[in-house]
DNA sequence: GCAAACAGAATTGTTGACAATCCTTGCGCC
DNA sequence: GGCGCAAGGATTGTCAACAATTCTGTTTGC
């Protein structure tokens, strides 16, 4: 019990509490998600704790199956690469939108970032370096103001944590994507989109070529 | 009244109804979807109308604000042309898988409707010109078998038919979008992914160039 | 004439109970 | 001993009614 915040207030936000739930690894893949169980577990009614089933469903987190109930979904390791080719080309154009529009601001706070990371490999810091590159992709994503690409690679994104979080405990990890990284900065600073999209490519084709020897945590 | 199918049997299937409904137009951007109105329409309980405003919210099709309903989203020229641009970079990448992975059966397929597609050009046909194309693209979808991308294609598509719609009408389209078909079927069936990706691309760049003399059918 | 407060209608949010469905368990039969 | 089968429990699907909120039109006071 009380591994997660129990009581909660209304309802609306019930998404939040099991969305968290999936990611934190409280709910394993393909654990079953009973909707009287949850509806106590997280203080709500049933109905509240339905249509949160049913939002996640939607976002590909859960699986619901007619008069059978909702589980959390397995993504397989085929999944997470075709998930990760996706991607890879939409991160990609947000890269080449950032290199376009990048301010002299935006300019200052990726390479902050890119210092940043070359200090957290120096000091061996894996999980500072883990923390960096979730910034950064942030930050690129945000700085090519391309809301409907943010929001479907934060639907890929939530799909897949599992997977990313296996890959950024890989030793030996950090050096090799972080010239990747600063060749990314690098290009949007000199203001390339072509070469951005290129470097941000060559990045999650090295990420994707890296998946297949974490195996899968959430087998077939 | 009777301007759609009336009766429904279950529940579940109150989705389909209100997405369809919302695709063929009778339901207009930004027109308010009131659960008892569409419950009597459909002939279903308000409790499965409000489920499926609730998954199709998730969808993008609609807006749900707290308290005060659902209503038809509209997607603004710049959201529709920021679709476009993603629907650009995810179906290049299914255009490149599909050259690596094609079939013989499946280049005579592609060659087919090529083939087709001049005729249809020639007799000026534009209604099964636009048939066409959507089969085009999703052929290639199909060939490519990337089901996330064609998750992603399915879900940014349902947003932007009415857009996609007013540009198969304009005249004179078709002659600028037939060589470039044209150009992806021979890439693919070159099986070059190179070349196919970028076929996909210029072709995709094109509609966006072309999306702004359409107008706003759902303004700001 | 106009702004603010007020009642009424319309609409959504929530709850609880009931019906339908599926899975499990135990029994009888071959 | 294995297999079909019915009863029971568990879980989801559905519904109708109630509570809460927002919107609309009107009235009142200045």
């Amino acid at each position: 019990m009380s591994t997660v915040a129990e009581s909660v207030g209304g309802a609306g936000d019930v998404v939040d509490l099991v969305r968290r739930a999936i990611h934190e690894g409280e709910f394993v893949p393909n654990q079953r998600l009973v909707e009287a169980d949850l509806s106590v577990q997280f203080g709500a009614s049933r109905a509240a704790v339905r249509t949160a089933l049913v939002q996640l469903a939607a976002e590909g987190l859960v699986e619901r199956v007619q008069n059978r109930g909702a589980r959390v979904r397995a993504v397989s390791l085929a999944e997470a690469i075709e998930i990760s080719e996706v991607r890879m080309v939409v991160e990609g154009l947000c890269a080449a939108k950032a290199a376009e529009r990048a301010t002299d601001d935006d300019l200052a706070t990726l390479r902050a970032i890119a210092a940043d990371m070359r200090d957290a490999v120096e000091r061996g810091d894996v999980f500072g370096y883990s923390e960096l590159n979730r910034r950064l992709h942030a930050t690129v994503r945000a700085v090519a103001g391309q809301s409907v690409a943010a929001g479907v690679l934060d639907r890929l994104r939530g799909q897949n944590v599992r997977h990313q979080f296996r890959l950024a405990l890989l030793p030996g990890r950090a050096s090799v994507s972080l010239p990747q990284h600063l060749e990314i900065v690098e290009a949007i600073c000199a203001r390339d989109p072509g070469r951005a999209e290129a470097a941000m490519r060559a990045h999650l084709a090295s990420v994707i070529e890296t998946l297949p020897s974490v195996g899968g945590p959430s087998g077939a």
